[in-house]
DNA sequence: TTAATTGCAAAACTTTTGCAACGCT
DNA sequence: AGCGTTGCAAAAGTTTTGCAATTAA
């Protein structure tokens, strides 16, 4: 209770989240390493790993609900929704009302179930236009 | 196109399925995997991990968003949201109505986005019952 | 018979971690 | 100086896969 760690300013940790902030790509850890390489080549993965972890807890960074496939970040800390495309994995902001009646469905799920829910995430699926173009031109040339 | 497999109904595949029909405790493979091996108990980790890939390619059961934790299966496939405790990782399933403006918001999201969405999902988290008790206690002897 | 499926073990991937060296404060 | 942080490499954890043997249809 009184481990209060007094974080410093490292070079590499700033460079990593002013990369994430920079871009609207959510990248993965890995993609984001090949971005923070190019201004700080010596970085290593692990580092990079740390630093997304610790920058979550922060609060500075979001997570994304990752499947199978590796985690993906997000500079953007404004409450908003996303589209992930299942066939090329990109992920995409949604700039949709975020539930409004969000403290209203959260008692009303507590006053239901007495869970009280510290936050939500909603995210939506399917195909991004790109790759229902390919796949429309796919079907064709199948017939 | 035309590699219309004809699956086999293996008896490990019904295990796998009746187990995780009967159970609501969203369990991951490896849980599974665990209960499964009560029946049939020379089963393996890889038949179990290949029957749920195929099983939810079916639409037969669900995977459910996983963390950096491994995923969760769930063998209701009706319409419903989950709660997932932050401490102790347990899956509840909520009896909250579905969003019914499913099809709007999904009108919505094409007009302004372009994006098809072929589905969501409505995650919830926080701290079950459970947890915050023993939370309070924590709290509690460490004044 | 024959093609899908299994069990096993190895491989593939993503993420975490131990440790000595380094560098903020 | 003190200790949080880094780079490196090894380890851990989850999921997939190659292959010979097995089994459902």
């Amino acid at each position: 209770m009184f481990n209060k760690i007094k974080h410093r300013n490292t070079k590499q940790r700033k460079v990593i989240l002013e990369e994430l902030k920079k871009t609207t790509l959510h990248p993965t850890a890995e993609m984001l390493f090949k971005m923070v390489k190019k201004r700080s080549p010596k970085i290593s993965f692990g580092t990079v790993y740390r630093n997304l972890n610790l920058l979550k807890e922060q609060g500075q960074i979001l997570e994304l609900t990752c499947g199978k496939d590796s985690c993906r970040y997000d500079g953007d800390i404004t409450p908003h929704y996303h589209f992930f495309c299942l066939t090329c994995k990109k992920v995409f902001d949604l700039n949709i009302s975020v539930l409004d009646k969000e403290e209203k469905l959260y008692k009303d799920i507590y006053k239901k179930t007495g869970l009280a829910i510290k936050y939500h995430r909603l995210d939506f699926y399917g195909y991004c236009k790109e790759c229902e173009i390919k796949m429309k031109e796919i079907k064709k040339s199948d017939k």
